[in-house]
DNA sequence: TACAACAGTGCTCGGTGCACC
DNA sequence: CGGTGCACCGAGCACTGTTGT
């Protein structure tokens, strides 16, 4: 006995007196059926409450409507969104999710993947630790099936893709910093690992080189990478003298984001009226901050459903893609003039 | 190169040249083997990559290893941590988790509650949209397996439980505003289907009872349910004529919080200045914020493994019981005496 | 005879555990 | 005592046999 009080197939012929066979054939909607067969069988099944064994079906099938998710860690607001979005697209299309977290270790999330592999999940979406890990590398590639990578490339891997346009967000940012005769700009972020990470310096730089500066010249700090660090790191840069303390900051994450702020609280420091700040995603609660911060925004919940519908498509038998999604940069309270500087 | 996924414990058999059976035996530490059997069946599984299929083994023994999560919705971070807690303490026991949302309607919760049923997920953790809601209760009690609810109580129902003390945490808040001379406290908190709303009500009405002060008379704002207007809300209570107006809030959630917070700033009030502020759930943002904001606060984390654990203990035989997790009172830069009450 | 519509059989998926040698 | 054969778990699917028109 395996589920006390659950139906089988069986239950449902023996009660409309047809034949196991009958029945699966018109619950898989097979042509050679009668109106009057499927009418007596479905009445019988909805009588029972039965349905069938998804374990059964996995086992015949080798499918089993699961679809893995890995992500580094809950900690991260901007994932319980994307979550919400993937979740939302993969229930209707009568997928589950299951989700685990690597947290930010490589080994744990090889573990992981090789996990959702044995699990024999169809498909599985990862926001990796690093691109650049060959472990990962080797356990996406053992992992036959569909992949769908948040934000990450692993390049000669045959994976999907969705991707933000952090560049264009933070050269938007940049640039406006720079019309507005910002030189210093301190842009704190996390891991050049990530590709996140690698477009924003991107962006950043491009900005500089637009307007026909050297980064490497004319900023005396440029990129600092440190996201757990943000706040000592911030509180450093904030303490040098004032000729030489970066007139704008750039967080570029959500942990840098903190860690600014506070520095800025604590040192007495007001973000738009003394110090330049652009944050990167727009978290609800920064409505509350005054004056309001100007941001390099994307939409979560849109991610997730991009990256469930690429999913789908690769289980409907596309070929692995990637998808462009775009950032848009908010200017609000927190980008003014640099001290000196003409208006 | 072979695929290690397809390997079976037929082929381990046969290259170990035993009976499937006896395989089978090994593998599941069976008593009756000899050293020889082991050590060769153990060497061939190794050589050929085996590991055991969960699908079939699932349909075998009738369980899954697989828990289910039903949330309200993700946009709560507190559920982020929660989740965090019970993947950690899951997977360690080689369990996984299955998230899905309700999306706050308690139709599609009892949808997600059946499909996972029927998905045969071995145990279910449940943040219910209410407790109150007889569809619920009916989907719950369908499922014959352990459930754990999270800060939910459905009487009558064989249940374990993972609560929180919100009225103590809330009533020592309440009782350290009384006694700095606030009589008008507006306590903007969630809807009371819920056991969180209702006990941070509970505490919040001790409170004046311990101080023999009526609630009813003594407070011209008590409670207001509503969490999606809490904005709304704090902007017309703080408009009130002043010797009408609040001189502390006290915000039940996330969302109250946000609302609230929103409303000082548009309307230049400073929390702790003039107005007093408690909020619950010390969300890592809070840390930026100035004046530093007092707060009923509990570990999500450390609730999300007592869920796992009791679904463990439960799947050991354990018969459902209920395990209360303290909240504490942090008192911080926002509760300061009430205007005109002598210090 | 031809054919549609079903019944019934038997093997498959991978693993488990009991009866039996 | 150590090891093997075999009947399951629930569904899918191909194939043969049977019925009625």
């Amino acid at each position: 006995m395996s589920n006390s009080g659950s139906v089988t197939i069986h239950d449902v012929a023996r009660r409309a007196n047809v034949a196991v066979s009958s029945v699966s054939r018109v619950l898989s909607n097979h042509p050679d059926v009668s109106i009057k067969m499927k009418t007596k069988v479905e009445a019988a099944a909805r009588e029972l409450g039965y349905s069938p064994d998804p374990v059964a079906q996995s086992l015949r099938r080798g499918t089993t409507n699961l679809v893995g998710l890995v992500v580094r860690d809950y900690a991260n607001p901007f994932f319980a969104e994307v979550i919400s979005g993937i979740e939302e697209v993969l229930t209707e299309a009568g997928y589950t999710l299951i989700v685990t977290s690597s947290g930010r270790e490589a080994t744990q999330e090889t573990e992981r993947i090789t996990m959702l592999r044995q699990r024999r999940v169809d498909a599985l979406i990862l926001a990796t630790v690093s691109d650049k890990s060959t472990s990962t590398r080797k356990a996406i590639s053992a992992f036959k099936k569909p992949v769908v990578l948040l934000d990450r490339e692993f390049p000669r891997l045959s994976t999907a893709s969705i991707l933000l346009d952090h560049a264009s967000g933070l050269q938007a940012g940049t640039t406006d910093l720079l019309s507005k005769g910002h030189r210093r700009i301190a842009l704190i972020t996390g891991t050049p690992d990530i590709r996140p990470t690698r477009e924003r310096v991107r962006g950043f730089e491009q900005a500089y080189r637009d307007a026909g500066i050297d980064p490497a010249e004319a900023t005396e700090i440029a990129v600092v990478f440190s996201a757990s660090f943000a706040h000592e790191k911030a509180v450093e840069l904030l303490r040098l003298p004032v000729r030489r303390r970066p007139t704008a900051f750039i967080a570029g994450g959500v942990q840098a984001t903190i860690g600014i702020l506070e520095a800025m609280s604590e040192l007495g420091i007001r973000a738009g009226d003394d110090v330049s700040l652009i944050v990167c995603d727009d978290l609800p609660w920064l409505r509350v901050m005054r004056p309001q911060i100007s941001s390099v925004s994307r939409d979560a919940v849109d991610m997730g459903r991009a990256a469930a519908d690429m999913v789908l498509s690769l289980l409907g038998g596309s070929t692995p893609s990637s998808v462009m999604l775009p950032t848009t940069y908010h200017v609000r309270e927190t980008t003014q003039f640099a001290p000196g500087s003409r208006r």
